[in-house]
DNA sequence: GTCTATACTTGGATAGAC
DNA sequence: GTCTATCCAAGTATAGAC
């Protein structure tokens, strides 16, 4: 491949298109790394293992361990946003939105993509000056979950008295939590649960008459 | 004791009060090490230091890091859980509840308590088996949670519909997000203005006839 | 039984090779 | 401009001193 110029020895390709190569490869080993090993265990030598390059090239590329490890924040960040957005956008009444929020939730524990941002908020501890970058980059997380919140009570009476942005914020940490949690022990049976009752309840409220057909499936599960 | 019959020489006390001395300084020095540099930087040469004593003690007392960390956890949880029983005990009504969670959000942060617990459920990323201890130490703090959504649900018309375990579990999920991100960041704002409506709501929707002394202790602010 | 000095491993970062 | 060989600091763990 890549009869490029005669400069440089055509070994592997334009300089440019290997560098971004390398680059794009270790953001990937960084994003596995925190999911499998914390941030603890995400060292330069760990990433670029599992990126298949040499350690030194974190930090040609990136300055640091903490820098590539930000850019794979980067990286989940923007494609899980651009996910749940198309989910949120399909979603019309409260009920599918929890719906949305459920299937998130279970796709993203099996990813591990919100594992990979809370590993980033507890390696902040750690790390001086890191908390204010993650903290940084939750703004568009925090959007998705307030617009989750603005758009399931919308339409409904009690919608304008609830104050959407603290709901956003206590959705965002709660999803969050679920996540930590069920990311702990392998056990996600409770916020599925949780996730659907949520909806049940949502349904009963709804209606402006409360029909008895709504009552009876509680108890049922899918776990 | 005594296997070879010498007496002890009273250079520092007597041996097994020492032992007993030094094995606190070093929990004491993981707790504060876990809450301040997190797990990543709680390493034996740090907690040892802040302990005021020689690193390798770590390994005598505790036979390892992870152990010694473990260690700091129990007593952090131990502390907190009397303290969690004890303000729930004195509290009545599901307002009341709300209040003390909101009191004990603030206080958790002030000491920094759930750091510790949150920076050893992340680091269980980073160390295989660790999970499953602190998903075991974790038993008690979903007790609370439960105990707390059961009497603020008894009494109540709603309540026995409601999914004790799933909302006790989801209470301790949010609490546990809430402070993973104003731990961040350092702002509580968003989640004391959620406790706040929060109880407000409730006071809204308790009971058909509405009782004064209900009413009252709400909106009280801290801050 | 308690603790210190030391061995060995891994990690972050860079000087210089290509 | 891209990458490798190497340096030094920090980590865990233990052998042996008191």
């Amino acid at each position: 491949m890549a009869t490029s110029g005669r400069r440089r020895t055509a070994a592997a390709g334009r300089p440019h298109e290997r560098s971004e190569q390398t680059r794009t490869a270790l953001v990937g080993g960084a994003i596995s790394a925190l999911r499998e090993v914390g941030y603890a265990g995400a060292s330069a030598r760990e990433i670029a293992a599992r990126a298949g390059c040499a350690q030194g090239l974190v930090f040609y590329h990136f300055g640091s361990v903490t820098n590539l490890l930000l850019a794979a924040l980067d990286e989940v960040s923007s494609r899980r946003l651009s996910a749940y957005s198309e989910l949120f956008a399909t979603s019309g009444s409260c009920a599918e939105i929890i719906d949305s929020a459920r299937a998130i939730f279970s796709a993203d524990l099996d990813a591990g993509h919100v594992a990979v941002l809370v590993e980033m908020i507890s390696g902040a501890q750690s790390t001086p000056g890191l908390g204010e970058q993650v903290s940084a980059r939750l703004a568009p997380w925090r959007e998705i979950a307030e617009a989750a919140v603005r758009k399931a009570t919308e339409g409904s009476a009690i919608g304008p008295l609830l104050p959407t942005r603290e709901l956003g914020h206590v959705l965002m940490a709660g999803f969050l939590g679920l996540e930590v949690l069920a990311g702990l022990d392998g056990d996600r049976s409770a916020a599925l649960a949780f996730f659907d009752r949520a909806a049940e309840l949502v349904v009963l409220l709804e209606g402006p008459e409360p029909r008895a057909a709504d009552l009876t499936p509680v108890g049922a599960s899918d776990e």
